[in-house]
DNA sequence: CACACAACCTGTCAGC
DNA sequence: TGCTGACAGGTTGTGT
């Protein structure tokens, strides 16, 4: 469930063993994830020092010198483990897998393949296909209910549709979506562009206070999600209404309710969510 | 253009 | 125990 909290933890994680470090072997197992994996990818990657990781949206960006940015998103079921030493017991969805001049190995698994990798010129990288065009960072001091509210005028899709959208605000995705909305007190077929503005200034304090809560606990544990460093992530706990259907608000105690939206799982009160 | 929905792929779990 | 169907964190492409 890789959603912004969970891509940052990542990345905190694989900076902690790779920045500053080299790249001295690197192994694609496979010639593809979602799309086919850039030409000399292995090749381009291999020797490179580490200068930075950063993160936008749900991607990883991993600043090579060169100029060059290898971006990663894990999808729905990726997951990146770092060991010490070459890993001699390779799993079929151990996908890439590269390892650093002091002997810490990475290991990109991803079972269903959702995720992608490329390489970009760092000077081409705002205008790369896969970020141009995504919205603001949900933490940044810039998003605020303001900018929350240009973006969603005249919108008729239902607000957990729009905040999934990722052209409206970055990294949120089907859990944190339902959390924040429960937060705020709305409803989560409400139209987007119907919410008052009053309502918005609920929201986004709303959506900072679950992603910072979140990354602070280290990402969620849901399903099989493992950090970087093999320890699991324990935000599970805390959701309150995700996965949740006919249990107590813990506000109300009506009963949680489930729906599905735009094919994906939505979990509101219906009593505290208007 | 905005929006809804299917598709991508594999694993897991509930129910029979 | 084995089979089937529903469902799982995301994004893209197609159709209306």
């Amino acid at each position: 469930m890789p959603e912004l909290p969970e891509v940052e933890t990542t990345r905190r994680g694989l900076a902690l063993k790779l920045e500053g470090r080299r790249i001295t072997r690197i192994e694609a197992r496979r010639p593809d994830l979602r799309f086919p994996l850039p030409k000399n990818f292995a090749k381009s990657i291999q020797g490179r020092r580490v200068e930075a990781l950063e993160r936008r949206a749900k991607y990883i960006l991993i600043r090579l010198e060169g100029d060059l940015v290898w971006i990663i998103h894990l999808g729905m079921s990726g997951r990146m483990v770092m060991r010490q030493g070459w890993p001699n017991d390779i799993g079929a969805h151990d996908h890439v897998i590269f390892g650093t001049d002091e002997g810490w190995a990475v290991t990109f698994n991803d079972a269903r393949r959702f995720g992608m990798m490329d390489l970009v010129a760092g000077s081409k990288l705002a205008a790369h296909k896969l970020l141009a065009g995504i919205g603001p960072e949900p933490l940044d001091d810039a998003f605020t209910a303001k900018v929350l509210l240009e973006a969603l005028k005249g919108k008729k899709a239902p607000m957990k549709a729009a905040l999934l959208d990722q052209t409206v605000v970055a990294g949120l995705g089907n859990i944190y979506v339902c959390e924040a909305l429960f937060r705020a007190g709305i409803h989560p077929e409400k139209l987007a562009g119907q919410v008052k503005p009053a309502k918005l200034e609920l929201l986004v304090p709303a959506i900072k206070a679950v992603l910072t809560e979140a990354v602070k606990a280290g990402g969620s544990s849901l399903r099989d999600y493992v950090q970087s460093d093999g320890e699991l992530g324990y935000f599970q706990t805390r959701f309150r209404v995700y996965d949740r259907e006919g249990e107590a608000c813990v506000t109300c105690k009506a009963g949680v309710r489930r729906i599905v939206q735009s094919g994906r799982s939505t979990f509101y009160c219906g009593r505290c969510q208007k």
